[in-house]
DNA sequence: TTAAACTTTCAGTAATTATTGAAAGTTTAA
DNA sequence: TTAAACTTTCAATAATTACTGAAAGTTTAA
């Protein structure tokens, strides 16, 4: 296989695993353009490589600077703004799971707290049930989130140092 | 807050929860429905309950069945079929992370291999770059996959088996 | 057998989500 | 200032995804 069809099918790879996650196809595969181009790129070449309009191209690297995995740059003598991604894989997953979690898992969180203390009949199954699954779920939830926040937070701690390790 | 409502925000949540995570809203309302009751419930049941058709009630349930997480009930002498929820969310979670990664991490692993294996130029930028980018995605996302094959197999690993216990 | 009780399928439609492209907005340099 | 070079916005439209409902299929019991 050519390099250009490595690309290609790198690109079409990162989107599909992109929109199974609910990211848009667009804002993966752009991200994954930027991820195997040494040099930043300009929003034309962008519309170019992958067919798409101005406007899709524009938002999409919005998108993706407001989840903190492309940069803006600006070259000596020229108008023109050059997109940059970052290629630390760790990084990178460090990011999105930063963003996720504020996201989505923060507001749900919220929520169960609210439904965890719904008071009710400790006699009646249909309580009893409902409350039991909730405050799972919330005990659950509250370790991932107390467990990324650890992660996120602190790569010097020895523990998840070395778990990192295993991962890089 | 009474219960009734408690449920309806439960459901909502989840709902909005897994759309996020791409899958799709209905699914998770149903799941959520079910986890919260109980008893198994009847197709028509989850029908009025969350105001769907029984297509999209049969369909989703097939769905929840293929996920792990719903099972058919029979009760003596009656011809209807009942829908159950496992109600442990270890499981849930456990039986989430493997159905995603034989559906979509295992395929993406197989592209990433082989784009680690394509040959280029060694002094040329862009071969470089697509070569570490690809190389270190697959890298992390080995790592990821050997890491959940050792959770979802080995509870009994006393390494994971302390980790787990901080989660339940 | 037959028919009642139930489940499954799927073509058509609705709802949601993503994309285009042209107009409006902004910045820079002469 | 002006106008060229560039970026942003957003209403219209396309593409995708989810849902309905009625018809077809299946199972069971008499």
């Amino acid at each position: 296989m050519e390099l250009a069809a490595a690309k290609q099918k790198f690109i079409e790879a990162w989107g599909k695993l992109g929109s199974e996650w609910g990211i848009n196809r667009t804002m993966a595969q752009v991200h994954a353009l930027l991820l195997v181009s040494p040099e930043a790129l300009t929003t034309e070449e962008i519309m170019k490589d992958l067919s798409i309009s101005r406007g899709n191209a524009n938002m999409t690297l919005r998108d993706l600077i407001g989840w903190g995995l492309v940069e803006k740059q600006h070259k000596a003598g020229e108008r023109k703004e050059y997109f940059y991604a970052d290629k630390d894989t760790w990084n990178i997953a460090r990011q999105v799971a930063k963003e996720r979690r504020k996201r989505e898992l923060d507001p749900v969180l919220k929520i169960l707290d609210e439904l965890s203390n719904v008071q009710g009949d400790a006699k009646d199954p249909e309580f009893k049930t409902f409350n039991k699954t909730v405050t799972d779920i919330n005990k659950l939830a509250k370790n991932v989130d107390k467990t990324l926040d650890t992660m996120l937070k602190a790569e010097e701690s020895w523990f998840w140092g070395s778990i990192f390790k295993m991962f890089k």
